[in-house]
DNA sequence: AATACTCCCAACCGCCAGAGA
DNA sequence: ATCTCTGGCGGTTGGGAGTAT
């Protein structure tokens, strides 16, 4: 079939914004919505493609954006997701408050990646150089396909979750637009219209687009998706609220940033940061969470045999560490690691 | 001051999936 | 069933800013 470009049309510019260009946009989502963004441009008067009218909008314009540094918390948070996910940035943005895919795609990139590297570690399969000098033992082999089955469970679930948040916001929107129409959200993946938006200030500052549950509540649809295998449900609850109580292990100052180097201090028992948890206590508390009834529902889960089992049932301290990572607020720094 | 080099990020590109005709 | 349109995603890049020589 084939399909033209969306920017084919000659005299279409392209290249930079201009601050005329972005008032237009702007000027012309707050009254309109952005509806289709191919006919956009047009009735906005920009010689743009649809597309990139679309990009600079869900990447820079949109009030709910937070710029600026990635506080400590967030850049553990994109790199225990990375661990889980790999380059699924929009998944790993629905975890991120205020930040956009794109940003989080240019961090891991110039920073955290280098990082790793320099750490020792393989930003791809955030191992150490030493584990993966040790991967040909059966243990480890029996590890990274557990990991590999975990991530793709984490890989359903986020998009399931992905996907309730959206609709529960389209809900949001629909209900509340006749009442509060400046108070409507947006969404990066969402087809509803923005409209007008109140510029981030104040407590009627917009919710971020990408996502507006917590990660507890995430934790909550994580385990207990659908409410179709309750029968786990106590022996759930019981993980979740474990979980959620968790106590944090030590302070980090925001003036420590690199907090990588605290990972090296065995002395402190900081070297089980996450990779080494992926890939030694890969067992996680999900183990308690996930019934191979659940197993056989997951789309492209993989096989998994009775031993896997035996590894989500060793370790907790992987949800601890994703849960102490994601679960306190962006502005309390002090309860990673 | 001039030049070279590196870093960073906004923006582009190409592909894909879903919806609708 | 097939094709087209649209929006979303991840990879990549161009060029400005900052730094080193």
């Amino acid at each position: 079939m084939g399909r033209s470009p969306c920017c084919d049309k000659a005299g279409l510019k392209k290249g930079p914004w201009t601050p005329e260009e972005d008032q237009k946009l702007l000027a012309y989502i707050e009254e309109h919505g952005h509806g289709s963004w191919r006919s956009l441009p047009e009735k906005a008067g920009l010689q743009r493609c649809g597309k990139s009218c679309r990009l600079r909008w869900t990447n820079y314009l949109r009030p709910d954006i937070k710029r600026g540094k990635f506080t400590v918390q967030e850049e553990q948070t994109i790199i225990q997701l990375h661990a889980l996910l790999g380059n699924r940035w929009s998944a790993i943005a629905t975890h991120l408050a205020k930040r956009t895919d794109n940003e989080i795609k240019n961090y891991w990139n110039t920073h955290l990646k280098k990082r790793l590297v320099k750490m020792g570690i393989d930003p791809v399969t955030h191992k150490h150089k030493n584990e993966t000098l040790m991967s040909s033992t059966g243990q480890s082999k029996s590890a990274a396909a557990t990991l590999s089955h975990m991530a793709q469970w984490e890989s359903a679930r986020l998009e399931a979750e992905a996907r309730l948040a959206r609709e529960s916001k389209l809900l949001h929107y629909q209900n509340n637009k006749a009442a509060a129409p400046n108070n409507c959200l947006s969404h990066k993946a969402s087809s509803t219209n923005w409209t007008k938006p109140n510029q981030g200030k104040g407590d009627q500052q917009l919710e971020s687009p990408t996502s507006t549950v917590t990660f507890s509540e995430n934790l909550h649809l994580m385990i207990m998706p659908s409410g179709e295998n309750n029968n786990e449900s106590s022996e759930i609850q019981n993980m979740t609220e474990f979980a959620l109580s968790s106590s944090t292990s030590s302070d980090v100052k925001d003036s420590d940033h690199d907090w990588m180097r605290q990972i090296n201090c065995p002395a402190e028992g900081i070297e089980e940061g996450f990779t080494s948890l992926l890939l030694l206590g890969d067992s996680g508390d999900r183990s308690l969470s996930i019934g191979k009834k659940d197993e056989e529902t997951v789309a492209g889960a993989v096989e998994v045999n009775e031993s896997d089992y035996s590894y989500y049932e060793d370790n907790k301290n992987y949800w601890n560490s994703i849960l102490n990572l994601v679960d306190s607020t962006p502005s309390d720094s002090s309860t990673m690691f």
